[in-house]
DNA sequence: GTCTTCTTTTGACCTATATCAAAAAATGAA
DNA sequence: TTCATTTTTTGATATAGGTCAAAAGAAGAC
C-alpha cells in the first residue's frame, strides 16, 4: 500500500497523508502498455501498487537493453528526466496488468514546497534509489554471469519468473542465451 | 568554491549561508591518507575544496576496486553510511594534499531538521549523484573498454591523468594490462 | 646519486561469454 | 484446434579482454 510506503520512510501524519495522497490519481495500466517513449518529458511519478514495470533503452544498434524493474510497493519514474524535466533517456513499459498511483511533477512540487517532510521523503527515496544502483554497478562490473543471475534473485525474488528472460538477460548485461545456460545449469 | 557549489543548488541566503558554512570545518588532509575504513560508519560529508579522493573497496582476492572519484568542488563520503550510519562498504582515500571541509552527521541531521532548504539541497545532490552513477553503470556494462575510457576523460577530465592507472583501471571494470594498451593504442 | 619499491608496459596464451544459426517450446489469435 | 508469432534452448565458432610473467620506467628513501 501506498501509505504504508510513506510512513516508512517518514512519520506522516493523518491529514498530511490525506492531503498527499489527494494529489495522487489512481491508474489502471494494461500489459505492454507504454508509460513514457526516449525523448519525452516524463511528467509522473508512478508508485507500483499491483504488477510489474520495467525501464529501458535502445542501443545504436536497435535492441533493447532493461535498466530497471518496478514491482510492488516501489515507486516507478524515468527519474532524471521526472525531477529535472529533461527528456528522457528510457523508455517505461508496463509488463503485465497493474495498478498504479501517480503524481504530476508540479502537483509534486507543490507537495515539496508545503511540507518540508515532503522533501525529506524525496531525499530518502532518492538516497534509496541510489544506493540500489550501486548495488547492481557492483554485480554488473566484477561478477561472473552465473553471479550476476544470483543478484537479480536476490534484488528481484518475486520478478525473476514473471518476464521474459531476455529482459532479464539484458538487465544484467548478458546474452539470452547465456542466461538461458544458465538457468540450465549448462557449463557451456 | 563550497558557497558557489552550495547556491548553485538552493538559493540560501546570506544568513543561511553563513550558518550552513559554520557547521563545516577546514581539513588539511595528506597524500594517501585514508578517512574511512571498510567497516567503519563513514560520519562525515566532505567537500573537496582542492584535491582529489577516491572510494573504493577490496575484492575477495584482495585486489582493490575504485569505486568513484571525487575531484575538486564535489561532495565526498561514503553515502550510504554516511546517510544510514551504517558501516561502509568502502574506503575514501585521498590522492593529493587536499583541502576539505566536513560536516558531521549530527551537524548535517541538525541543518536538515532547521532548514526546509537544506532537505532540499540534499536531495538534489542525491539526484544528481543518482544520476552520475547510472551515467556510469551504461558505459561499464554495454560498452567496450576503449570506449569505458572515454567516458572517464568526459566524466573526470581533470583526473584521469593525475592518479595511478591501476585505479583508473578498476574504476572501469578492466585490468591495467588492458587500459596501459589502450592508451597507447595497441590493439591486441 | 644509488637502491628499493611501486607503476606501467609488453608479450604469450587462455577463457568466459558473444555471435550466428537453427530447432524446440510456449503463447496467443482466429 | 490449428496456425503464426514470440520466446527459449541448443550447438558450433569467434573474440575481447583476462591471466601470468617479466622487463622497463618512475618515484621515494637514505
Amino acid at each position: 500500500m501506498i501509505t504504508d510506503s510513506l510512513i516508512k520512510f517518514v512519520p506522516f501524519s493523518h491529514d498530511e497523508l490525506n492531503d498527499i495522497l489527494s494529489h495522487f490519481e489512481k491508474e489502471c495500466v494494461q500489459k505492454n502498455q507504454v508509460l513514457i517513449k526516449e525523448g519525452q518529458v516524463c511528467n509522473k511519478l508512478y508508485f507500483v501498487e499491483q504488477g510489474i514495470g520495467r525501464s529501458y533503452y535502445l542501443k545504436k544498434d536497435g535492441k533493447e537493453v532493461t535498466q530497471w524493474f518496478f514491482g510492488v510497493d516501489n515507486f516507478m519514474s524515468s527519474a532524471d528526466s521526472f525531477f529535472h524535466q529533461s527528456p528522457s533517456f528510457y523508455y517505461l513499459e508496463i509488463l503485465e496488468d497493474s495498478v498504479l498511483y501517480s503524481i504530476t511533477k508540479e502537483k509534486m512540487d507543490i507537495l515539496l514546497a508545503k511540507y518540508h517532510k515532503m522533501e525529506k521523503l524525496i531525499r530518502l527515496l532518492s538516497i534509496e534509489m541510489f544506493t540500489k544502483i550501486v548495488h547492481k554497478l557492483n554485480a554488473v562490473q566484477f561478477q561472473t554471469a552465473k553471479e550476476r543471475y544470483d543478484y537479480m534473485l536476490a534484488e528481484f525474488p518475486d520478478i525473476s519468473n514473471r518476464v521474459p528472460l531476455g529482459h532479464i538477460a539484458s538487465y544484467l548485461g548478458m546474452t539470452q542465451e547465456t542466461l538461458s545456460r544458465i538457468r540450465n545449469n549448462v557449463s557451456s
